[in-house]
DNA sequence: TTTTTTTAATATGGTATTATAATATTCTAC
DNA sequence: GTAGAATATTATAATACCATATTAAAAAAA
């Protein structure tokens, strides 16, 4: 057992815009732009928090032409996710 | 659905120690001081993790004569630890 | 009952980590 | 080259973490 890794995932989701984003990808591959807009965020933060996640094999990218687009790459991560989503109280824990 | 709370969560269980000490808690009471023996810790850090942890709602305590015993007390944070341990590889995440 | 021992909580301070915002740089398409 | 988009860098502030020492509370022993 590896608390280590297992904790250092559940920090990085331990993060309110972190985990909106993660949220937000959870489905659906999105870009940049498209991110940082629907959740009204500004672009560098959330430039931030994604390429910390990608460093993290979190999330991976492909660019699309002029954008980069970013999607899931963790099964924990997706698991836990959609726990929080269906729990009994929708994400109200 | 509330980002923030369910943030809070994850950080509180996203850190190695506090991994330990819920897991260990996770299937029955213990008493501070099989805590920090069980897991080689220092008392003073242990007692500030379970501080930490019951005044976050996820922990609570009852006293046993001179010993102070701690169990959970927060089911997303149960069914998030079954899910570790049960996840395909274990908590090898 | 007073003293001693055991157990847990707290206070403090130093170190490290993390968050955030602002700015600058790189990359791509046109 | 210019514009738009993404990423990187920097500086500052805020938190978190842990170790040490101390205090508090209860139990056991004298």
């Amino acid at each position: 057992m590896d608390f280590e890794n297992a904790a250092e995932l559940l920090k990085i989701m331990g993060h309110p815009t972190r985990l909106r984003i993660l949220m937000h990808l959870k489905n659906e591959n999105k870009c940049v732009k498209n991110i940082w807009e629907s959740l009204s965020l500004p672009q560098a933060n959330v430039s931030q928090h994604l390429i910390l996640m990608k460093n993290k094999g979190i999330l991976d990218s492909e660019r699309k032409g002029s954008q980069i687009c970013y999607f899931l790459n963790n099964d924990n991560v997706m698991n836990i996710l959609n726990y929080l989503e269906n729990s009994s109280n929708g994400l109200n824990m």
